[in-house]
RNA sequence: UGGGGCGUAGCCAAGUUGGCAAGGCACGGGACUUUGGAUCCCGCCACCGCAGGUUCGAAUCCUGCCGCCCCAGCCA
């Protein structure tokens, strides 16, 4: 690329907004919405969407709509409308004084309606669900229309009145819109527009027995708000005749225009509602914020920040084609962006004792250590108290090492991070064989630079000071399935990952991290970045989930053997 | 032998009027390194779904074929 402007995400949606501008047709500036149904959690594809519809309004100059597609009385709740909102501010976006319910144009709708009726162009059906279904055709042959399809215009506005009112039974009659039985696309095969339904609305209360389907509430609060580009996902594109036909019959000044784009796949993960609620439903997960999950709300709780999301978003593309995304990607960026704005400490894992036989006993030495390292004056030092029991990670001990193998073993060294080079000079072990502890012995000369005789020491390890070590408990989160795609056949269940959660219970952190808030990242070096939970950090205990481990490519090597 | 979409490297994805294939991730190699982290280099043999055609020249235009996705809720 040769243009030195900053680079703007480009997609096929812009495209078409740049030549709708060029073309003059949005004199009054670009308008988006982000329309959820109010009946569960959302997830990291709904931030692909708000992330597009916000981030066009913003780079455009134009506003962004909140609205809540709240048609259908039965699955909606208010415990998901604030959700909702709370996740659309979390990502860091705001609708300003625009947000709406798709309820609150019922009235309109209805006068709407009535108004197509005496155009002659919907009318009420009397037959049963299972009439309408079995008279609507097939893909391949069309449907036959209704016997009540030709009734005048009187008698369907008298109809349509008492359905309003209240005069007949849920389901007995629905109005239909009168398009074509024949049309080879079968959603203009008269389609429903609204049915009855004795519900309460969590919004309209009892005032209506009569919903709105979506393709007629949809396009006419997009009109209604004065939204320019209504963009949604692939599977409404065969809707978009039908969204066009109702504008176009109620020929009204505005008409938006509807665009499709992919919905995200994720790798490892299941992104349907349906599934997800299962999951929580079933008691599978914790709940909607259960960190494994690809909520917004499981991804906030997991530690993961608004600007990696977006990001991530910008990364993945705009496009039509059916895609699934690799979950490395995700956790990729969100590496990339802890990696320059979390101070970074020491917390062992699972501790292994190391005696420093030749270091005082009583003896305390404050050990001043860079929070990160790349460019120590970003976030300062703090002070590491150092004593002659220390405690490593099991893992960094083998007593028979395999190949390149770079941490302790006997009778070699290893720099503990910031502190002194020690060797291991003999092995503890209990009854069963398993090494307790270590006895080793440091070289107090490297306390603060190499070997004196220019010896080269492989690595360095994370250790804490046994008698300042803070206990944390530790949450090890790993994907949830095992499969790159659980939703694909069979039971998507059966490909849950059992070791989607370690729960470490006897971690010990640097003196540091005893101060930390809830809400508070850090990356625990050569291990991962880790999140101080805000709801389970109390009375005290530290618990802390893991948002993405460091890139291992020890392990890397070992896999390769 | 319905309609609507989509097919560019393992995964995403740019490719405006045809001029001769961006970028990111992953992967491989190297440099550097008191995180086997980070960073920096280099590489990643692309029959642009396939087959024809038009053209001096096609991922881009034309024709035919193949594959995948969506639609037959009084869900959205």
């Amino acid at each position: 690329m040769t243009t030195n402007e900053p680079s703007r995400p480009r997609n096929f949606i812009r495209q078409i907004i740049d030549d709708d501008l060029a073309a003059g047709r949005h004199p009054g500036g670009i308008v988006t919405r982000f329309p959820p149904e109010p009946n569960g959690y959302l997830h990291i594809g709904h931030a692909k969407s708000i992330c597009l519809n916000f981030g066009i309004a913003r780079d455009y100059g134009g506003r962004c709509h909140l609205r809540m597609d709240d048609t259908n009385p039965s699955k909606e709740e208010q415990e998901y409308i604030e959700s909702i909102q709370a996740d659309v501010r979390w990502l860091g976006f705001d609708w300003g004084t625009h947000y709406y319910h798709a309820a609150d144009y019922f009235d309109r709708l209805y006068e709407w309606a009535e108004l197509l009726i005496r155009k002659g162009k919907a009318y009420v059906d009397d037959q049963t669900a299972d009439q309408i279904r079995d008279t609507r055709g097939t893909l391949t042959e069309p449907g036959t229309p209704s016997p009540f399809r030709d009734r005048s215009v009187e008698e369907n506005l008298d109809l349509f009145r008492r359905m309003r009112a209240g005069e007949f039974p849920d389901g007995s009659r629905v109005l239909r819109a009168k398009i074509d039985m024949a049309a080879p696309n079968v959603n203009l095969r008269d389609p429903v527009m609204y049915r009855i339904r004795r519900e309460s609305h969590h919004r309209t209360g009892d005032a209506w027995l009569l919903y709105p389907m979506y393709d007629w509430a949809h396009g006419q609060s997009d009109a209604i708000e004065g939204i320019t580009h209504s963009i949604c996902t692939l599977e409404f594109e065969a809707h978009r005749p039908l969204y066009d036909w109702f504008l176009e019959q109620l020929e009204l000044p505005h008409r938006p225009r509807q665009l499709e784009f992919a919905r995200l796949n994720l790798t490892f993960t299941v992104m349907s509602k349906r599934m997800l609620n299962e999951l929580v439903r079933e008691r599978l997960v914790a709940g909607w914020d259960d960190p494994r999950l690809p909520t917004i709300a499981g991804l906030r709780r997991r530690g993961y920040t608004p600007e990696s999301i977006r990001e991530f978003a910008d990364r993945i593309g705009v496009a039509k084609a059916d895609s699934t995304v690799d979950m490395g990607l995700l956790e990729t960026t969100i590496r990339d962006d802890l990696n320059t704005r979390v101070p970074r400490a020491m917390c062992v894992h699972q501790p292994l004792r190391v005696v420093l036989e030749n270091f005082p006993e009583g003896e305390v030495r404050e050990i001043e250590a860079p929070n990160f390292p790349d460019d120590p004056p970003k976030m300062g030092f703090r002070k590491v108290p150092f004593s002659r029991v220390v405690l490593i990670e099991r893992e960094d001990f083998v007593e028979q090492p395999p190949k390149k193998f770079l941490r302790l073993s006997p009778g070699k060294e290893v720099r503990l991070r910031w502190g002194p080079v020690i060797r291991c000079d003999r092995v503890v072990q209990d009854e069963a064989g398993r090494v307790v502890e270590l006895r080793c012995s440091l070289d107090p000369d490297t306390f603060t630079g190499p070997p004196r005789d220019g010896r080269k020491i492989g690595n360095a390890v994370h250790w804490v000071s046994e008698a300042h070590a803070v206990p944390v408990t530790l949450r090890l989160y790993d994907r949830l399935f095992t499969v790159p795609n659980p939703a694909a056949r069979g039971e998507f269940k059966q490909h849950l990952n059992p070791g989607s959660l370690e729960i470490l219970a006897d971690a010990r952190a640097e003196r540091v991290v005893g101060q930390a808030k809830p809400g508070e990242r850090y990356q625990f070096e050569r291990r991962g970045y880790y999140f101080a939970d805000p709801q389970d950090c109390r009375d005290g205990r530290l618990v802390f989930n893991r948002i993405v481990p460091l890139r291992d490519s020890w392990a890397k090597i070992v896999a390769k053997g």
